[in-house]
DNA sequence: CTGTTATATGCCTTGACAGGTATATGCTGC
DNA sequence: GCAGCATATACCTGTCAAGGCATATAACAG
């Protein structure tokens, strides 16, 4: 598992990351809120670990994980180049989106285009 | 293969990717730049297709692919979280470094957002 | 020291996907 | 129509990673 992109492919490494977000959390934490057998998520915090997206501190018998910032910027530079490209064609985004996720409200305010 | 991470992992889809941002190819093209049997090519220029990275256009013989924007800004909204996160983590280090050595220039690309 | 909680690891099975090769489809010009 | 090029698809096979379950390690409480 060499690439970034691989790591983040996997949906439920791609819920605890999203989980870490907010503040660290033990594996326990995790384990509960994402409703996960405990070696699954052992098995992809490590994963997660040896690719440096989170890194871990002991707590008595807990160990507290979280958020590493390089993996991320990684995936930024990666994206850079088709950022530039995708800009000019925003309104089609949201017309896509609106396709994938229909109940995904677009906070914006409402300027009554079309 | 629902999620657009699952289809930038593949490293090949990746080069057609890039491949992509600076024109639209044909597949005959593609073939020949990332010197990559045809049949893998079109497999993978499917794939694509399919998850919105890429359309065709017929000419010819020939069909050409040029890039769709919507799945790039999916990847984005998905990063935007821990941009946040880690930008905090740069400026940190940014103060403490000119803490450090005030003579130092910082030659960072200029990050445009916030 | 013993039992209990928290986390990690090993083994096995299963499924998915990428590559290779052959072949099919489609368009063009004669 | 046929020949030739460009692209797509079908089939097979190997590989690899994720999940389930059992078990190992480690730290704590008493």
């Amino acid at each position: 598992m060499d690439s970034v992109f691989e790591i983040i492919a996997e949906p439920n490494r791609r819920a605890i990351l999203g989980l870490l977000v907010s503040s660290e959390q033990s594996v326990g934490e995790i384990e509960r809120r994402l409703r996960m057998p405990q070696p699954t998520v052992s098995k992809h915090l490590r994963v997660l670990r040896e690719a440096g997206f989170v890194e871990s501190t002991v707590d008595a018998q807990r160990r507290l994980y979280r958020l590493k910032a390089e993996p991320f910027q990684e995936v930024e530079e990666w994206l850079a180049p088709f950022r530039r490209f995708w800009s000019t064609h925003v309104d089609a985004l949201e017309r896509h989106l609106a396709r994938m996720h229909p109940s995904t409200s677009t906070k914006r305010k409402t300027r009554s285009r079309r």
